[in-house]
DNA sequence: AAATATATCCCCCTATTCGGGGGATGTGTA
DNA sequence: TACACATCCCCCGAATAGGGGGATATATTT
């Protein structure tokens, strides 16, 4: 459960002087730490990134010029093995799950301890994830969904099966039922939500979390 | 940042004796904490759950009967306000990802501290989510995707398109292109993927992870 | 007992989409 | 100079989507 990189060198992006010296010293006084450098954006990270070769980035989101989460693919492209662990004040939903998509390690929100950001450095250099409690419950209602549908459970079923992309004529055959009741169904749907197409349904369904 | 509840009453579900025991003795211990009962299964557990009312419940998932994440939405039409915490040695994705979406408030597995379960049991109470490092590590890649895609970026942006179910025209519209040119676009995808139906196409598509 | 909700199936119709074939043009990169 | 990529054009037939009108049977609720 232990490091086997005797030193971690890490990069540090942020544009907030403050913050950013701040997250440098904090972190360079932990031992097995090595804060390689520092940078205000990754305009001016880009160039010396390959020669830092860091095995974790800290990267903050809000930054001057290109953003923190459109970094990430770039950083990548320069760094293929990077851990990049992200840490901001902003906590969207939107700009975290375009974070994770972009390949980062870990998610934390500022408000996180500076014990816990050290150990969620550890944990992400040792191949684990991390991410703020807050981060968490946003990923785990993500997995959730329904409440007060105002579909049937075979209404929603049928939505589902739309959702995928399927045929009327596919989601028929996996029911094991007609092509005209696959229609009713559908119907009945477009009345319940009061939509008048497979797209507007999917909008509605989605925003009510219906599926 | 404090919990503003008294005592946090617990429920632990676990078949285990003694890491049933264990966990009472260990959560019992802790100021604040309140174990109110604990069974070895959610059959045992389930006429008791009203009266006991916890606000949190420790879940194992291999349980003897119905399991922990079949459990889930059983206790939750008891207890509907009661946070579900999985502590389990099981880490497999489909496990993780059912769990989640059946409404568990955090996921830990058994290697986790039992600091680390005292601090998320915590958190869960005051609205957070808890996972564990290899947890987050899993939910985190089941964000990323692709790699070595045969795909152009183009061809990957329409693909994307009809998994969402959007039509050739709507997708053309969307990308600001002619319904030609994703024609073009998806005759290209097919012949890459060796495919002949957008069902081949997605199937083989999620299967290499290029979407 | 009557009303309602749910699920199943049937007919009609038109407009659109899908899949496959053939090509062309411009822009980059190797 | 090739080659990959992205864009656009034509042809064709079969399938799908959307909307209209119904019917029937089983539950559940009132």
């Amino acid at each position: 459960m232990d490091i086997d990189i005797k030193t971690i060198r890490i990069v540090i992006i942020e544009d907030d002087t403050t913050i950013r010296e701040g997250y440098t010293f904090l972190l360079g006084n932990e031992p097995g730490f090595d804060i390689c450098a520092n940078y205000a954006s990754f305009e001016l990270a880009e160039k010396k990134l390959l020669s830092d070769s860091p095995h974790l980035l800290l990267l903050d989101v809000q930054l001057p010029g290109i953003s923190g989460v459109d970094a990430i693919p770039k950083i990548k492209k320069i760094l293929p093995d990077v851990q990049i662990l992200i840490l901001t004040v902003y906590d969207s939903e939107d700009v975290i799950f375009a974070a994770l998509k972009n390949g980062a390690s870990g998610y934390l929100t500022k408000n996180t301890t500076p014990d816990r950001i050290i150990a969620s450095i550890k944990e992400v250099v040792n191949g684990g994830g991390a991410m703020s409690t807050s981060v968490a419950k946003l990923v785990m209602q993500s997995f959730q969904k329904s409440m007060a549908s105002p579909l049937t459970k075979r209404e929603t079923q049928i939505l589902e099966g739309i959702a995928g992309g399927k045929s009327r004529r596919k989601i028929a055959t996996e029911l094991f039922i007609d092509l005209e009741t696959v229609k009713t169904h559908i119907k009945n749907i477009y009345h319940k939500l009061d939509v008048n197409s497979k797209d507007e349904a999917l909008k509605v369904a989605r925003e009510g979390r219906f599926i």
